[in-house]
DNA sequence: TGATAAAATATTGTTAACAATTTTGTTATC
DNA sequence: GATAACAAAATTGTTAACAATATTTTATCA
């Protein structure tokens, strides 16, 4: 096992740090469902001491992105198929829920700021940087949450993103389907211009569709080396 | 102040059982937002090591029941009043989704489940015990989450019922009007009964307008000893 | 070979001692 | 008395050493 010291010795991280970089790593699929996470191998891996990455399971834990187990240490979080359904009926409220509060105070600016997001994502995308088209539309959903303006709904919509890929990977198999379809997107935006609650609901309840309907029981996935998934890698590419 | 010791040396207490207990005090008003929580008094409190109240915290700390300052400790959070309206906003959307998710699959035997809870929770009522009322009428708005059968949107009015009652001690002032009414209870179960989901909605989103109308900004509460409030009290009323 | 038991190793869990910081209290000065 | 500077105490934050548990390896025997 040569998962030791490849990190080693980087720039100072802080908790925050080390948290945003394994979710970043579960959100963008490097990290799969069931990987044993070592305390002493992550606290190698971030120059970190261990109780830090103690502190730091136990929060992932309590966000689900980790199963714990008493003496057994860590995994990545390997979600049922009734949570990934219940994850998803709920992401289709909850995201609901946010398109009509914010079409109810929706001004011209916002219209455009999420016009200017799907340029970026559009463009991404045509440059085949699929990673990036990814995460900006990810970012799509959350900047429709932040201008819906209700933190409460912001925060749990951000939950659900955070514990979307671990079902995806779980019951869903490799990154086939997982994206979203930025004409989707674009409807949405329109029917936001629009003050077409309708309209948005029913796009955005199809869009989620296309990937819950997928959902099924798929076994099975080999395992990979830590340190190679965490390396480097900006957290936050919405810039 | 004579806060210390007076409880040292109970029963073992786990972490678990240690939040639950500070979870409940906050519940029962008897934690109030602002006061303060040093680790070594909790931790004479019940009788456990400093570490794992410290974990204690960081936990209710990630669920927003207590606000950490970095170097300055941790005390019972003061949620906004903007987080306050946010908070409403979401009981509403919440409580509204599980009524239509059990009103699709709901069974005679739930009705009367629900039945017998409001039996209970009405006899509690007119003995005079209010706070076992208080307790059983949040328990009300617990089995509904529970018996609608998604785990997620369950999770989320859990939180939202842990955090209320900070809002409502930081911006409502005492224990005058926070109790659900007994009444609306029995319309909403009626208007399960026959599956009338548009009226089921409405009495509930009724229901918990009546306590959010009432919010405003309401200085000052004079803290009280630690150890008094979170004396013996039992976890989890409902049996 | 295969199974079982024992030892060695690795991993997680806990704690007490120490360090860093903030809060409180005291004194001195005006 | 009020203010500032300093010292003392209290409180929070960190860590390294140890304990407990689980996992792997080795040894033994049928």
């Amino acid at each position: 096992m040569a998962t030791k010291n490849i990190k080693s010795g980087q720039a100072k991280f802080g908790e925050e740090d080390v948290l945003r970089q394994i979710e970043q790593a579960v959100l963008d699929h490097r990290l799969v469902p069931g990987t044993k996470l070592k305390e002493v191998q992550l606290a190698n891996l971030f120059g970190v001491k261990r109780g830090l990455i103690r502190k730091v399971l136990t929060r992932l834990a309590h966000s689900r992105l980790v199963d714990q187990t008493p003496n057994r240490g860590a995994t990545v979080a390997k979600p049922s198929v009734k949570e990934g359904q219940d994850l998803f009926a709920t992401r289709r409220i909850i995201e609901s829920a946010i398109l009509e509060t914010l079409i109810g105070h929706a001004e011209e600016k916002h219209v455009q700021q999420l016009g200017r997001m799907l340029d970026r994502e559009q463009k991404a995308y045509l440059c085949g940087d699929t990673e990036r088209a990814l995460g900006l539309s990810v970012d799509f959903h959350r900047e429709l949450a932040r201008m819906a303006g209700n933190s409460v709904l912001e925060e749990y919509l951000n939950d659900i993103i955070r514990r979307t890929p671990l079902v995806i990977l779980t019951h869903l198999g490799g990154d086939e389907h997982n994206r979203c379809r930025n004409q989707e997107h674009e409807a949405i935006v329109d029917a936001i211009a629009r003050r077409d609650v309708k309209t948005a609901k029913k796009v955005m309840h199809q869009h989620l569709l296309h990937i819950e309907g997928k959902i099924k029981h798929k076994p099975e996935k080999p395992p990979a080396d830590l340190a190679e998934l965490l390396r480097p890698h900006s957290v936050g590419q919405s810039a």
